[in-house]
DNA sequence: TAGTGGTCTAGACCACGAA
DNA sequence: TCGTGGTCTAGACCACTAA
């Protein structure tokens, strides 16, 4: 043979085997095995790219691959300059249902150290004003198109110095139009607050939650590391008559949050 | 310049746009924006390894990479042989209480279209047997160590011929056990009614939900493509009296579920 | 300063899908 | 059969982090 650069070789190892698994696949289920049965904790450094090239004689680019496969599962977090590291997981949960009194609920241990108490939450880049509704927004509120003008309130949320949730969010100006709610700072109470002070409390809410991966500018203004989905939650909120009178759009980080809905049976 | 093989260059053109932007993000950056204005519709195949080469002047495994940002935002799919496509994104909506009747809702234009009624839904890999309830279980469940055996029962779910959804339910023994749960099929009004008759109706749900990456092995049994994440869903009923008698663990594609809440106002 | 990941070149062979 | 993506080699230069 004088083959000089690549090519695939060594298929007979992998057929033998009775199953063709590419190398950077068996690498990473190396890794992935070490990480789940805890031989790697959370925050502990993995092998990197040079280590892996020895210990498995491939190139760069294969292993690299390898780390690829890890890093887009979430389960590691590449650092520039530093290595591979194994992702922690520390969310905060996010109740959707309020009104109902923890005492009304068993304790019930928690899968997730809830600490979020301790915790130091900021509001960011606050952006208020009046905008046309964007389509899907003007057919959840059920605005003809005479009446399309809407307050348009839009925050950052930081956790402990991580950005974890984008919330923009949308109001009639026929009902909320002159009042606290169009100002950065609504007020004690909140918007829901000024809404009921105007005769449209709100009495209903829907939430569909949708989970997918951040387009590139998402994942900068939450800071993602790769292998990190986004959960995108619509909130529509109604009067007792059955008025939508705000849209709520919100971008999650996903490593941030646990999502709690509680409910009783018909 | 004698340089035989690679290195960055270029990166001249670079600094003077003021920004220091990879080649392959710029081919990422002008596919995405193609596809988000509709350039290139759902189903629409992109421009391959080798015309991304040609039009961008650069090598296989930069054009590639840049594919693979598209991929990874699952915004692309790739089909081995054929070429990479738009993802094509029709989820059904999964209602987490059922019990608010439709009539209670305003019909509010739906984002998502909800055919679900026409879609074909199979279930799947049944599995239904006892077994040793898992730590985190255990603890939601309440169980000491002196009565940890639960019936286990496990399911997959397919939608018009693509697997959604796997779930995992776990009783404890002392509930379940000697009733139709312990068999495959649990008969009419499933596996509630027979804990109705139990005397163990479920009156209170609690569902905490995440998204993350699937692993390796959860991509295969739920067919996924890369870029795509799933939702775990931790559900737990309890009586009314506030002993848990079920945990039933989902893992959802997310690119399939819009999960739906609707509730009141405290 | 030494080591890490990030980007890139220029090739190669393969299995698979569509025509 | 031909084009596609999937896997892999063997290099290179760079920016960044940590010691």
């Amino acid at each position: 043979m004088f083959r000089v650069t690549g090519g695939t070789q060594g298929k007979e190892r992998l057929v033998a085997e009775g199953k063709a698994q590419p190398v950077y696949r068996r690498i990473a289920d190396e890794l992935r095995a070490a990480i789940l049965d805890g031989s790697y904790r959370p925050g502990d450094q993995l092998p990197g790219e040079n280590q892996l090239m020895e210990t498995y004689k491939v190139a760069r680019a294969t292993a690299r691959q390898g780390l690829s496969v890890l890093i887009n599962e979430g389960l590691a977090v590449p650092r520039a300059g530093a290595g591979v590291f194994v992702r922690e997981f520390r969310p905060v949960i996010r109740d959707g249902i309020a009104r109902l009194g923890a005492s009304t609920w068993p304790a019930g241990r928690d899968i997730w150290s809830a600490d979020a108490a301790s915790r130091d939450l900021q509001v960011d880049q606050v952006e208020v004003g009046r905008a046309q509704a964007p389509d899907h927004v003007r057919a959840l509120l059920g605005l003809d198109d005479s009446a399309t003008e809407v307050i348009r309130r839009s925050r950052r949320f930081v956790l402990d110095d991580k950005p974890v949730l984008m919330s923009v969010s949308w109001l009639p100006a026929a009902v909320a139009g002159a009042t606290q709610i169009e100002q950065p700072d609504t007020g004690p109470g909140g918007t829901y607050a000024r809404l009921a002070e105007a005769g449209h409390a709100p009495d209903k809410f829907r939430e569909d939650l949708r989970a997918r991966m951040p387009l590139a500018d998402e994942a900068e203004r939450l800071q993602l590391p790769p292998g990190t989905p986004v959960v995108e939650i619509t909130r529509t909120a109604y009067t007792a008559d059955g008025t939508p009178v705000e849209v709520n759009e919100m971008t999650a980080d996903a490593g941030s949050y646990v999502f709690r809905y509680e409910f009783a049976a018909g």
